[in-house]
DNA sequence: CGGCGTACCCGTAGGGGTACGCCGGTGCTCTACT
C-alpha cells in the first residue's frame, strides 16, 4: 500500500504536471522530499502544516501549485523586508506578477494588480489582513491557495505582541477557506496544535522533513559567573574559523560582544531592532556577502537570513524556548558540513526571559470591553469602543481575542464586535478570559523550564531536543558534549514498555490529559494539555498518573 | 527575574554595605513634517 501511493505519487500525472512546472518556470530539476507531497495535497483541496528547515524548499510548496490553478496564492509574511525579497524573487524568475501591499506603499494600487489579475502572489502581514476592506477585495480576486510564512509567529506573536496573527483563521473563512498551507521551521506538538487550531486548518496533513540536523554540533558550557561566562564566550567565538552568529538577550548586550571581538581582531557587527533601517541593511549585507566574521545580534536577526555556511551559532542567554533556539540554531551549516551551536548558560539567564513573557492580562480591562459590548445592542465598530475605553487597538485586539475564546464575543465581518452569549455576564466572561490567559502563562513558563532542562539535562542533547519536538529517539547522537564525555551514554533510557513509554497518552490526577515526552533512566517529562511541560520522577508518578 | 546605578548610611575619612528604583525583545501601521 505504502509502495503503490509512493508510485502513485511520483508517476501520477498530478505529480509529472508538478515536476513539470518547476522545471520549466522555476528552473528546479527536483522536488525534495516532502515538496511534491504536500503540493499535491493542496491542489487535491487538502490543508497542510509543513514543517521543514529553512532552505528546505518550503515557499516552492506553494509557488509551483499557484500556476497550475486559477486566481492568485495570498501569501501571509511577518516581516515587510521578506515580503520583498520573496517580490524580487519571484519577478525574477518570471513566475507570474508578484506584489507586497504594505504601509511602504501605496495599498489601493498593490490591491489594484490584484483584482485586475497582474499578480499571481500577493504578499500581506496580518495587520493588513485585519482590514475588512483589504479582505473583501481579496476575496473578490478569488484566491486560489493561502500560505502562512513562518507560522509558528501565530504561537509566539499572537497573543501580545502581534495579535492580529490570532485573528487570521476569521480571515482565511472571510476568503473562503482556499486551500491552507503553513510553514515553520520548527514546532513543538502542542505550538503545531495551537497553530492548526488557531487559523481554523481542516484536517490538515501534516509533513515534517528534515527536523534531525546530525552536522550541527551541541554543546553546553555552565558558568557561575556572569563575567566567567562572557569571557569564555568572547574567547570561544574570537578562536573560529568562518562565519558565525552570537545571540544575546539584549541590545546593550549585541554592542558589547561585538566591541570585545573587534577588541580581538574580528571583524564583529551588532546587530538589533532598534538600530537605524540603515545600519540594520548594511550588517545584513556584510553578512550576505560573508564581509564579517561574527555577528552579536539579539532575536531580531533571523528571519530570512539566507547563508548556507554559517559554522558556529553562539547563546550567550538562553532563549525562551527550545522552538527558539532550534531555530536559532537551525542557521548553521545549512550547507551540510560540520557546525556547532553552543549554549553559554547560567541559570539567572532565564529570569529575563520570565520577565519577557510579560505579566497577566488587564482583569479590569477585560470587564470594560464585555460590559460595554453586552451593554450595546447590536454591534460596536472596534475604533469606537477602543476611543472610548482610551486603549490602543492593538490592546483592544489583545482583549477581543480572550474574550472570543472565552465565548463572550464575536466579531463579525466588517471587524466590529458583538456580545455574543446569552448565558455568560461580564463578570463570567471576563474571569474565563483571566483563566485561559493564565493556562498560556504555565504553558509558556514551562516551555522556559524545558530551555532549562536543555542545559541540564546530562542526558543527549539531541534526544532531549528532538524528542521535545515529539521526534522519538532511540540511543545517542555521539555528537554532543554529554555523548562525548560519556555521560549521556550511561544514561540511555529504558524504552518504558510496561509503564510510560515516550508518545503514550497519559492522565494526570491534578494536570489532565497530556503525551510522554521524553523518558531519562529515572524521570519522564510529559506534554499537559493543561500546564504544558512538567518533568515527573518515575519513583513517585505510580498514584498521579496512569495511560489514557 | 536579575543586574546595575544611585543615594544614603556610618560618623569624621574613606570606602564598604545596603536599600531602592529602573531597565530589559520581537514589528506592524498611521501621522506629521521635511
Amino acid at each position: 500500500m505504502g509502495l503503490w501511493m509512493g508510485l502513485k505519487g511520483r508517476f501520477g500525472r498530478q505529480g509529472r504536471r508538478l515536476r513539470a512546472t518547476a522545471r520549466q518556470r522555476f528552473g528546479w530539476r527536483k522536488l525534495r522530499p516532502g515538496q511534491q507531497e504536500a503540493m499535491q495535497h493542496l491542489l487535491s483541496g487538502r490543508d497542510v502544516l509543513l514543517v521543514m528547515p529553512t532552505g528546505g524548499g518550503k515557499s516552492a510548496v506553494y509557488q509551483v501549485p499557484t500556476l497550475l490553478l486559477d486566481g492568485p496564492t495570498i501569501v501571509v509574511s511577518p516581516l515587510i523586508a521578506l515580503q520583498r525579497d520573496q517580490v524580487t524573487g519571484l519577478l525574477k524568475a518570471g513566475a507570474g506578477g508578484a506584489v507586497a501591499v504594505n504601509s511602504t506603499s501605496s495599498v489601493a494600487a498593490g490591491l489594484e494588480k490584484v483584482t485586475a489579475g497582474d499578480a499571481a502572489f500577493v504578499f500581506l502581514s496580518p495587520e493588513q489582513l485585519a482590514k475588512p476592506d483589504v479582505v473583501e477585495r481579496l476575496a473578490q480576486a478569488g484566491p486560489s491557495l493561502i500560505a502562512i510564512d513562518e507560522a509558528h509567529c501565530v504561537s509566539s506573536w499572537g497573543h501580545d505582541f502581534r495579535p492580529d496573527y490570532q485573528r487570521l483563521g476569521k480571515v482565511i473563512e472571510r476568503l473562503g477557506h482556499p486551500p491552507v498551507v503553513a510553514m515553520t521551521a520548527t514546532a513543538a506538538p502542542n505550538v503545531r496544535e495551537e497553530i492548526v487550531r488557531s487559523l481554523g486548518l481542516d484536517g490538515p496533513v501534516e509533513i515534517v522533513r528534515g527536523f534531525d540536523r546530525p552536522n550541527i554540533s551541541l554543546e553546553v558550557r555552565r558558568f557561575v559567573r556572569a563575567e566567567d561566562k562572557s569571557e569564555a564566550l568572547v574567547e570561544d567565538a574570537a578562536s573560529r574559523e568562518g562565519l558565525g552568529l552570537v545571540y544575546v538577550a539584549t541590545r546593550r548586550e549585541t554592542e558589547e560582544y561585538a566591541a570585545a571581538l573587534a577588541g580581538r581582531g574580528r571583524r564583529a557587527e551588532p546587530y538589533h531592532g532598534g538600530m537605524r533601517t540603515a545600519e540594520r541593511t548594511r550588517v545584513h549585507e556584510l553578512f550576505t556577502k560573508g564581509d564579517v566574521d561574527t555577528v552579536v545580534a539579539t532575536s531580531a536577526f533571523g528571519m530570512g537570513i539566507d547563508r548556507p555556511d554559517v559554522r558556529y551559532v553562539l547563546h550567550a542567554d538562553p532563549p525562551e524556548s527550545p522552538d527558539a533556539y532550534y531555530q536559532e540554531i537551525g542557521r548553521a551549516g545549512r550547507d551540510g558540513a560540520p557546525a556547532s551551536a553552543v549554549l553559554f548558560y547560567r541559570q539567572e539567564d532565564l529570569g529575563l526571559r520570565r520577565f519577557f513573557l510579560g505579566g497577566r492580562a488587564d482583569g479590569e480591562a477585560l470587564l470594560r470591553v464585555a460590559t460595554l459590548a453586552r451593554e450595546h445592542a447590536g454591534t460596536v465598530p472596534a475604533a469606537e469602543l477602543a476611543a472610548l475605553l482610551k486603549v490602543s487597538t492593538s490592546h483592544l485586539t489583545r482583549l477581543v481575542n480572550l474574550l472570543e475564546r472565552a465565548g463572550a464575543l464575536s466579531v463579525t465581518d466588517t471587524g466590529d464586535l458583538r456580545y455574543a452569549s446569552g448565558t455568560l455576564t461580564p463578570e463570567q466572561a471576563a474571569a474565563r478570559a483571566i483563566e485561559l490567559d493564565k493556562a498560556r502563562h504555565r504553558v509558556d513558563d514551562s516551555r522556559i523550564d524545558m530551555m532549562r532542562g536543555y542545559a541540564e539535562t546530562r542526558g543527549c542533547r539531541r534526544r532531549f531536543l528532538l524528542e521535545y519536538f515529539g521526534e522519538p529517539y532511540a540511543g545517542t547522537c555521539g555528537s554532543c558534549d554529554t555523548c562525548e564525555n560519556g555521560e549521556a551514554s550511561e544514561r540511555v533510557p529504558d524504552p518504558g514498555k510496561e509503564g510510560f513509554p515516550v508518545q503514550a497518552k497519559v492522565t494526570h490526577k491534578k494536570w489532565g490529559p497530556g503525551t510522554v515526552m521524553s523518558r531519562e533512566h529515572d524521570r519522564i517529562t510529559v506534554l499537559f494539555d493543561s500546564v504544558g511541560y512538567k518533568t515527573l520522577s518515575l519513583a513517585a508518578v505510580e498514584d498521579v498518573l496512569r495511560r489514557a
